[in-house]
DNA sequence: CTGCATCCCAGGCGATACTG
DNA sequence: CAGTATCGCCTGGGATGCAG
């Protein structure tokens, strides 16, 4: 069982709220950014955000739901159909760091060329002149 | 020695660039937000982003800052001074991000307390209904 | 001042198998 | 379908100490 320090948590309200580090550590994690991306457009299922989030395992994926869930940026539906179904959405929090993360993927996906030919230059320079 | 894989690299660079759930973990990483965030009013020295990046050490910060070097978003200026001096700026890739950075920094300062308060939320409702 | 080297451990994460 | 459980590797990352 996780059983998160409830002591902790109740610290951290009366103080000034997480610290901005975990916060961002936790909304632009590796993985978060993918969910959150493929989660705005509307409710989305388990097996979509799967497939969405390209290279996630099934374990990971469970993890970071839990973790943006808890973190109040995803709220969790589940109906009691079989087979079960259960769908992800965004609260408003994070609808409006949507915006930002997209914006973010945006650069990525616009720069990944420059990026792979940067980190050759560098590789060159660093193995030659040691 | 870390000595990163020529071949992979070249294979990257030929085909379509880094993997972008690769690229948003550099650059969105835990440490480089606040790397970045920090070095874009101008050139900063070594120890000012040790100050400025709060409780980073200073292992973490030598790798990140090494890690976005290679990457092709901070160059590395040495002057060979005694005591020496260096100095880390943006390049132009690194400065278009920075804007989008700045909105995510400032998402997370706005919305850290319901942050905190969402997580203890969730902490009551599972601990006492496992 | 600006690092790199070493030790070391907790946690991230994938692989795999099992369940309601 | 939507998870949970377990194992085991590997990396992240702190602590400390040395060096140019």
């Amino acid at each position: 069982m996780p059983e998160h320090d409830a002591a902790a948590t109740a610290r951290m309200v009366e103080q000034e709220g997480c610290p901005i580090v975990e916060v961002l550590d936790h909304v632009a994690g590796k993985w978060a950014i993918g969910i959150i991306v493929a989660a705005a457009p509307g409710p989305v299922r388990f097996t979509e955000l799967e497939r969405a989030v390209d290279g996630i395992s099934r374990r990971m994926l469970t993890l970071t739901l839990r973790r943006l869930e808890r973190d109040g940026l995803l709220t969790r539906t589940v109906y009691p159909t079989v087979p079960p179904k259960v769908e992800y959405s965004l609260t408003d929090m994070a609808c409006e760091l949507h915006a930002s993360l997209l914006e973010l993927t945006s650069w990525a996906e616009r720069h990944r060329m420059a990026i792979a030919r940067a980190r050759a230059a560098y590789d060159v320079a660093h193995s030659a002149a040691g």
